[in-house]
DNA sequence: CTAATCTCAGAATAACTGATATAA
DNA sequence: CTTATATCAGTTTTTCTGAGATTA
């Protein structure tokens, strides 16, 4: 998970910028530029995120299941919604929920309103150590991504319009 | 990989802003919103690009190795300096190489100025499939980012900066 | 009967750990 | 001798496929 390594000198990424626009390519390397940054962004705040929820015992897959769970309504969600909003297949969302379940902080119950349905609900072991996870990654990441809130929220803004492009929410 | 599912009525993301601010967590409210933003489009992004790239039998992973081996001038790198520009681990390397070398879009050579490390060689088959792949992304996902251009270059820097902080580059 | 929901078994992938061989 | 580089063996995790059980 630490894989060693010193810096680069040179930014990998305008020196793919270089060879698109050598190549003929220049109408879609602002799109290879912003989907390349994305991946590797992500990348590195994955690294931060893990590093903070590692010693917890849990992954960013897993505390997004906590959260998603804990911010429902009555802390129950069908295990389909769940792989549907997290966008995995369901046989995995099968898998991920046998241990939480395993590590006590989450529990399969029977949908009233569907038998062929099964409920996820959260423990009150998941939902405190959700609410740790939380408090660790606002003290150590959110609070410390090396940005001007005002570049935060143009981010944000511009993310959420390609969210709603891509039909992530009406 | 593909996790079938309709579309959520409500931005999850704002809800989880709305349930922030609500717990007193308002400092770090934009750097949540942003993190957040960042996983799901990666997420959105990746399966674009998996989607284009399956069918030549690459994945994203795969298809960077290649890019990097291609823009180097020798079209050779060592082993470990691509587990450090990539950021993953040695055997994880060692791994993908393997399979890669399996696909004929790779050879391994003895290293002169180093007889410890071993060179990862791209092969004509392998620059063909990577420059095949590169024209498929170009005309089905990176032209097609639902964003203005504008918007896709203030992506890219703010990114940028957020890299640079991370020691990205120098 | 058909469709939806979930689970299970099995395979492929990916990543990590710890140990080892080789060379600087 | 110590460090760096890469590989290997073994384990865990993840994800997918395809099949099957159960219920709407």
């Amino acid at each position: 998970m630490e894989p060693t390594g010193p810096r680069s000198r040179r930014d990998p990424i305008e020196l793919a910028i270089e060879s698109w626009t050598a190549q003929g390519w220049a109408d879609a390397t602002p799109g290879m530029a912003m989907v390349t940054s994305v991946m590797r962004v992500q990348q590195l705040l994955l690294q931060q995120v893990e590093r903070v929820l590692r010693p917890m015992g849990l992954t960013f897959a897993r505390y997004e299941v906590l959260m998603l769970l804990s911010f429902s309504r009555t802390g129950a969600l069908p295990v389909g919604k769940i792989g549907e909003r997290l966008q995995v297949h369901p046989a995995s969302v099968t898998n991920a929920v046998d241990r939480l379940e395993d590590d006590g902080l989450v529990r399969r119950s029977a949908n009233p309103q569907d038998g062929r349905s099964v409920l996820a609900c959260i423990t009150e072991r998941g939902r405190h150590l959700a609410a740790d996870a939380s408090d660790e990654l606002n003290r150590d990441v959110f609070t410390k991504v090396p940005l001007p809130v005002a570049d935060l929220d143009d981010l944000f803004s511009i993310l959420r319009d390609l969210r709603r492009a891509f039909g992530d929410f009406t």
